[in-house]
DNA sequence: ACTGTTACCTGATTGC
DNA sequence: TGCAATCAGGTAACAG
């Protein structure tokens, strides 16, 4: 669920409590979430360092050379509990973190399409889950040439392309689908025939979209939630996601266009304007 | 190597 | 109202 801005978010929220502070308690509630929990006893003790994203995961750096990796999947939140506050977990809360102050974070995922990993620091950019990653779209490798780079030569659609996080990290359904619109692009272009122009148009939508949406505090779908409680509200500027049969408001409305559709890209809903997005 | 499909899991919403 | 079908922000494993 949650896309890099909504990571982003989380991260920030989560910064606050745990940066510098001692993790005293880890203790996980089930086995595993998408994989084997891993033992998290190593962590305990130790001192936060930093926090870190790459693409859609959390790094928490500790003390000692130790990172816990955290991806929240589809429905993954962290849940801060001040210190002293009723002790009854969420449902669905399968980790928790208590700091030297007594702030709890808890893990809560129902879906439980997340992860947690505990790995050395110096394996990170080695790590099977990281080495593959495409590069940050709001950093400095992310230009229209290393796109066009990576998008070259590639027979699928640019939507498929752009979920792909060897091509670029962090862009989910959402954002990509924004991300287009704002770029003029069909989802259904070939990815091969995104350069120059084209990719520069592209690049900085991508760049927008997200710089917009994390500002936003992220998308708050359902009842999403940054790590304090409240909600992002980047969804009411969504264009055209969730906006199926609206006029899109490049179009100077009917005649002509029959609003926002919608449709089916390997298996995940698609939004555009099918006239202003070619 | 590349591409599209399937599977993982629970909960909310939609349709009959 | 009840129940079943469908749909969700992700990604790894698979089949072709």
């Amino acid at each position: 669920m949650p896309e890099l801005p909504e990571v982003e978010t989380v991260l920030r929220g989560l910064a606050v409590r745990l940066e510098g502070r001692v993790l005293v308690r880890l203790a996980a509630s089930r086995p595993d979430l998408r994989w084997p929990l891993p033992d998290l006893s190593p962590a305990e003790g130790r001192r936060v360092v930093g926090l870190a994203r790459r693409a859609k995961y959390i790094l928490v750096r500790l003390e000692g050379g130790l990172t816990l990796l955290i991806h929240l999947g589809m429905s993954g939140r962290i849940v801060l509990a001040p210190p002293g506050a009723n002790a009854t977990p969420p449902a669905h809360e399968h980790v928790v973190f208590e700091t030297d102050e007594g702030w709890r974070a808890g893990f809560v995922d129902p879906r439980r399409f997340g992860s947690l990993d505990l790995i050395r620091t110096e394996a990170e950019a080695t790590h099977p889950r990281l080495a593959r990653l495409g590069p940050e779209p709001l950093e400095d490798g992310f230009t229209p040439e290393a796109l066009s780079a990576a998008l070259a030569g590639r027979r699928t659609t640019i939507k498929a392309a752009l979920l792909d996080q060897g091509t670029v990290a962090g862009l989910g359904n959402i954002y990509v689908c924004e991300a287009l619109f704002r770029a003029g692009l069909s989802p259904r272009r070939s990815a091969h025939t995104v350069a120059g122009a084209r990719a520069r148009r592209l690049v900085q939508a991508i760049r927008e979209t997200l710089a917009d949406a994390i500002a936003a505090g992220g998308s708050s779908l359902r009842d999403w939630r940054q790590a304090n409680g409240e909600l992002g509200y980047f969804q009411h500027a969504w264009k055209v996601y969730g906006r199926a049969g609206e006029p899109c408001e490049r179009c100077p409305g009917p005649p002509g266009c029959g609003g926002i559709a919608t449709y089916r890209q390997s298996g995940r809903s698609t939004f555009a304007c099918p006239l202003t997005q070619r």
